[in-house]
DNA sequence: TGAAGGATGATCT
DNA sequence: GATCATCCTTCAA
């Protein structure tokens, strides 16, 4: 089933982050529908969490899309270079987000690979941030989409993961956050060969 | 108007 | 493991 608007209204974005290991994320970008299973997560605490783009409350054109109501896409670009898929999560004015680090192919793995450009698959198809975004085509134009739309969406397809088998530990990239940068706030599948680095 | 820096990934050694 | 590609956003003036 399609994740319902109450899923993403939830003003616990770490449980949420969790619970999204397991669920399954579809695109339908360009006429084609390219998807998996969550593998990666990482939780962005709103205005108090330094590592947070909304840290302290800053409302900015890019920014905005976080305050909305939850059950949207946020992605912006990094490093100039690659373009980050988030799950915006709360209540409208609660800047929480979910960035999705990697995804277990399944739907559309040819396309994926014609995207990604890559002769063979390897588990780097979609391990990575910027890899996923551009694996399922997403880019800043699904900026600010509705999560039920018929372009990007969650399903809950029925997968559960033990504790045992989900590790956290601290985000990645985000020395810069002084004492935030240790928060486990990081969830990923043990052992999944498509989890950025350390997946142990 | 400008300067600094970043929630990374691919490639090479 | 080190290096680099590459550009938008932010904030200060």
């Amino acid at each position: 089933m399609i994740l319902p608007l109450s899923y993403y209204l939830s003003n616990d974005v770490v449980a949420i982050s969790r619970d999204l290991i397991g669920k399954y994320l579809f695109t339908n970008i360009d006429g084609a529908v390219t998807g998996g299973m969550i593998v990666e997560t990482e939780a962005y605490n709103g205005i108090i969490d330094k590592a947070s783009h909304a840290f302290g409350n800053r409302r900015t054109p890019r920014t905005q899309t976080m305050f909305e109501e939850g059950g949207r896409a946020y992605v912006y670009l990094c490093y100039g270079i690659h373009e980050m898929f988030n799950i915006v999560t709360a209540a409208e004015g609660t800047p929480h987000a979910v960035l999705i680090r990697a995804v277990q192919p399944e739907v559309g793995v040819d396309i994926m690979q014609f995207r990604r450009n890559m002769t063979i698959v390897k588990p780097t198809i979609t391990a990575g941030p910027g890899s996923v975004a551009k694996a399922l085509g997403i880019s800043r134009k699904v900026n600010n989409y509705s999560l039920l739309s018929n372009a990007i969406w969650v399903e809950d397809r029925g997968v559960r993961f033990n504790d045992d088998d989900v590790k956290t530990g601290p985000r990645i990239g985000v020395a810069y956050a002084g004492e935030d940068a240790l928060l486990p706030y990081r969830f990923f599948v043990k052992g999944n060969p498509y989890v950025s680095k350390p997946n142990k």
